[in-house]
DNA sequence: TAGATTAGTTTATTTTATAAACCAAATTAT
DNA sequence: ATAATTTGGTTTATAAAATAAACTAATCTA
């Protein structure tokens, strides 16, 4: 196989984002996400929530100082999957 | 800057894998790169010519053995390009 | 208590990707 | 000779994805 298949789920640069991101730092808040990716708040919870159909991340609600805050954490399964999208990437690249 | 903006011509599967194909081949038929990326022929034509819109690559349309041919040929913007995307990626895989 | 802020979600719009239909010429089969 | 099929595509229509805009609900601040 010449070119081998990128999940369509992590060839999307905002959800590659996510998912980078909490690989290296296991869990993280909503807005601290938004931050580093610069994503929009609409963007990012419809991305998010993609990730998450797909089990890729774990989200948790929850309060935090009286405000809502919006936890999430890779699983298994998608560190799985973003180990295999970069080897995928790899069949591109050389 | 955490994240780099992956130039969205090239975040494509089937444009990606063209750029690669056209870069290590130089030169390729329509329908070699056909085969090789398994793409339907419909969509090739579409994201051939957006590669061709954006300067990327040249086409050029001519006749062999009595069939239409139609020839992909890599530019040194589409090098510049594919050489950027890829340093751009690498701030999402470490 | 009116206005602004936080932390999001939902809905609408735009953009992409893909599939289906089509075209023109060439070849093959009848 | 002509009907059907194949080659090499393009164009148009549909489905899916990304993004933006609008909205919700509670809190904080002047």
């Amino acid at each position: 196989m010449e070119f081998k298949e990128l999940d369509p789920l992590l060839h999307s640069q905002l959800r590659l984002a996510v998912v980078s991101l909490l690989i290296s730092v296991k869990e993280a808040e909503f807005t601290f996400i938004k931050e580093k990716t610069n994503a929009t708040a609409g963007n990012l919870s419809v991305q998010i929530n993609k990730l998450k159909e797909a089990g890729y991340v774990e989200i948790t609600k929850q309060f935090k100082d009286n405000y809502p805050q919006t936890l999430c954490k890779i699983t298994a399964k998608g560190i799985e999957a973003f180990e295999q999208y970069v080897k995928a990437l790899q069949s591109y690249l050389k």
